[in-house]
DNA sequence: GTCTATAATTCGATAGAC
DNA sequence: GTCTATCGAATTATAGAC
């Protein structure tokens, strides 16, 4: 009880407590990807965050909507490091670099919610919930394809090809990487089985550059 | 019964018999498919294939090595279009869209069973499934490295670039286009989403030609 | 089919901040 | 005084056992 009124005191501006809504988002996000939507109970992700049941039900309306506010927050946390690289200036191949690994050390540090989202993805149910998924995680996509678009206007990187599909593939390849990270350990002759970032950096190098024979360096 | 008896005669040679046994994994794959591997019952796989549950146990020891048959065969077809493909003669971007175009094509008409072997690679469950099921798959990759290294030695295709993160690359795309196309529908901008071998095609232009600016035709 | 355990959700009240 | 975060208890809803 003490306790409780000393946490009140230390938050002093902001109308919404953040520090109780966050801690909140960080075990949900914990539990929901341990124990999948079904497998987690609200009552064990209040307990983990030290609150009651029913302040977890005053700050999202349903567990429904906990969820989707822990994935949502996840894409938000990358569009803030997707801005700060994108902004920086530089040879467009060095950029491109720096973009695919930070994605692929975004995605492997925040291992639970990434699989809870690929999760979500895979189940294609026509539910409100993946509309606001696939709304959220397409802000981010579409700031990358962007990002591409206006660099081939400026004559940065090659016209003809799609922008979308340049940014998909950029996607694809660390995704799958992701996914199949403890499998590829096995594969002969391929060396980046637990090297991420090396492997990111190597796909920039394919996709920059191209297969075609005609390198002149 | 007398189907059955003429179906013996036909085989004159080879020790297992063939048509019982191909119905057997085709019943098997999409049953399996459907229902997951603890979902899957012998008993419905046999009723499926018209064939009694000790017939099934007579030609796979067990549920565990029918389920790798079935997997092992869908790489095995693949296979075969892998060796018809790569065997082809013309310039490498046509003979690259025509891989990507049948690897396209081979996981979406095969999409249980790809489902399936997607699924087993994510529980990374040290057993012997996964064992055999990625020394079947990466007999699969290996080829396919194999055969832009060896376009590589002939000046045909960018040496600088490792062989093995470019097919995965390749594969990678595919693979992620696969799992998400029903939700790349909702992407903004995104025109791909209903048509497979576009996109197939449209990915190899970006990684033949490559982002970078100087593109002279 | 009822019974029961578990989990989601709602209610009413309290306390501190402005 | 109103507003909001918080809580404990009460109320459904659901899934599994018998």
């Amino acid at each position: 009880m003490a306790k409780v009124a000393t946490a009140h005191e230390t938050r002093a501006f902001e109308t919404d407590g953040i520090p109780a809504r966050e801690r909140l988002l960080a075990c949900a996000a914990s539990i929901f990807a341990k124990r999948g939507y079904a497998g987690a109970s609200m009552a064990e992700i209040a307990a983990e965050a030290d609150i009651s049941k029913s302040t977890v039900f005053h700050h999202f309306g349903s567990k429904r909507a906990l969820y989707l506010a822990v994935i949502e927050t996840a894409a938000q946390d990358f569009a803030a490091t997707l801005e700060t690289v994108l902004e920086k200036t530089g040879p467009l191949d060095e950029r491109l670099v720096d973009f695919q690994c930070q994605h692929m050390g975004h995605i492997l540090s925040n291992e639970l919610v990434t699989d809870l989202v690929l999760r979500e993805l895979q189940k294609s149910q026509s539910t409100e919930s993946v509309h606001l998924v696939r709304d959220v995680l397409s802000a981010n996509f579409m700031r990358l394809v962007d990002f591409i678009s206006e660099a081939q206007s400026q004559k940065l990187l090659n016209e003809a090809l799609d922008p979308s599909v340049a940014a998909l593939t950029l996607i694809s390849a660390n995704v799958f990487f992701f996914q199949h990270r403890k499998v590829l350990k096995h594969l002969p002759n391929f060396d980046y089985a637990d090297r991420p970032q090396p492997y990111a950096k190597a796909v920039i190098d394919v996709i920059f550059h191209g297969l075609d024979r005609d390198r002149s360096e």
